[in-house]
DNA sequence: TATTTTGTGGTCTTTTAAGTCTACAATTAA
DNA sequence: TTAATTGTAGACTTAAAAGACCACAAAATA
């Protein structure tokens, strides 16, 4: 993308983060409940991924909760 | 991505479509409003686009709605 | 102590979104 | 009837996400 959306990418991993272990799933954990590898889930929890739609829908899917929840975070 | 995620897309784009014709908004005044063409927009709302979060973000910054208001939407 | 678990970083290939433009038919407005 | 607007589709390049692995240090557990 032109623009920088690292914060962007920081602040949706933070939020992941404390929704994973807010349901004290380890990374191989949260993995195995969707089509997620667990290092991919990993870059995205540190900001270094600008992902797709599918996979917040299959993050959403491993958490068990609705996608929107995954946006609901302070910018 | 492995998995088809069509209707997934679909959906969103519906919803998408929605939001921005609720305020009588263009393709391209859209466009205008956020850094994405408006062909590409055409796109996302016709589901053939598997678009990145930072796109979403760009969308909403458009609409001038939470970003988390364009995943609030029935699968 | 020995052994699993955990998070992370790297590699490599394939796929595709992003970005930028052009063109055009069908509406809509002047 | 012109002229502008609107949605859409296609071409093309570049950057990067996805996907599937492997390896390893540190931390937790047995």
């Amino acid at each position: 993308m032109k623009g920088n959306y690292s914060i962007l990418q920081q602040n949706f991993g933070k939020h992941l983060r404390f929704l994973r272990e807010e349901r004290s799933l380890s990374l191989r954990e949260l993995s195995s409940r969707c089509e997620l590898d667990s290092s991919k889930i990993s870059k995205i929890e540190n900001g270094k991924t600008n992902l797709q739609l599918s996979t917040i829908f299959e993050l959403a899917k491993g958490l068990e909760i609705e996608a929107k929840k995954l946006l609901d975070f302070k910018m």
